[in-house]
DNA sequence: AGGCATGTTACAGG
DNA sequence: ACCTGTAACATGCC
């Protein structure tokens, strides 16, 4: 599920359940994921609060009392569910529900006094690392990350700076996480059919008005996002969990063949292939 | 059966 | 050093 809209939903619902929470114990079902998960880092969490969660880019943040992060990427199917000790169920997001079996790709359960947090990952390319909350923005994966595109820091004198003598084509250049940091191929894809800007447009030759925006379009497509609780594509038959459901907002995404949604647009949505992902635009 | 999937990373080659 | 395409990771869906 997740681009930067998923994540921050998943960040916003699990702070309410486990922020001031003790980590009791730690169950590890399966620690096949992109890393082993180490167990002795994984005890200097037992027995301390959580903090506070945040986020980075498509990375959440585990922020515990004894100034160690528990960071979590969830890949492409990393979800977290909560389950409830007592029978008091709480209907919030898709990411997690409180449905309450054990299914096949849990893979680490995290209890809580009251509750359990489980992690799931069917393709298993999520990770979780325990790591010195100081060091932590100096470890590879966030070091390199390019700044959130919701900040301020994400303006047309950034993005005009970085384009001039550039090379590559638009969509690229949107992908890249050193560039703007959380941005995926759905959110890419709806950014830009909303600017009427092709994909393959060589990032040099974009003229101010057009920076503009795509700027202002990403900001506006990733805020509604958020507010319609994410994206989710492949249908999450987990009863109780509500969905997300700003796919029913998308534009362009998975649309090849269908009519464009434009008013008064005749045209048909095409998909090609840009950088081994699949890219719709008219 | 084969193609495709919201992500990241390593590698080879230009 | 930068960029691109390709493949790999693992599983399930159509």
């Amino acid at each position: 599920m997740p681009e930067l809209p998923e994540v921050e939903v998943v960040k916003r619902s699990l702070e309410n359940h486990i922020v001031n929470q003790k980590l009791k114990k730690v169950k590890i079902n399966n620690n096949k994921l992109r890393y082993k998960i180490r167990i002795d880092h994984l005890k200097k969490i037992i027995g301390y609060r959580v903090e506070s969660i945040s986020r980075r880019s498509k990375y959440l943040l585990f922020n515990f009392e004894n100034n160690f992060t528990m960071l979590v990427h969830l890949g492409m199917t990393g979800k977290f569910f909560i389950k409830e000790n007592n029978s008091l169920l709480k209907k919030t997001s898709f990411y997690y529900s409180t449905n309450s079996k054990i299914k096949k790709h849990d893979h680490v359960e995290f209890e809580f006094k009251r509750k359990k947090l489980i992690y799931n990952d069917v393709r298993r390319f999520g990770f979780i690392k325990i790591l010195c909350t100081k060091k932590l923005l100096e470890i590879n994966h966030l070091n390199i990350l390019g700044p959130e595109p919701l900040s301020d820091t994400f303006d047309n004198k950034y993005f005009s700076k970085k384009i001039k003598n550039n090379k590559r084509i638009l969509k690229n250049l949107l992908m890249d996480q050193k560039f703007i940091s959380g941005l995926g191929n759905i959110y890419v894809n709806e950014i830009l059919f909303l600017s009427r800007i092709n994909p393959n447009r060589q990032v040099m030759q974009l003229k101010t008005k057009e920076i503009k925006t795509i700027i202002n379009n990403t900001k506006i497509i990733l805020k509604k996002s958020i507010k319609f609780g994410g994206s989710s594509i492949k249908n999450f038959n987990d009863s109780d969990g509500s969905n997300g459901s700003f796919q029913q907002n998308f534009k362009v995404y998975s649309r090849s063949g269908k009519r464009c949604m434009r008013s008064k647009c005749y045209g048909l949505v095409r998909k090609i292939v840009i950088s081994n992902r699949s890219t719709f635009f008219l």
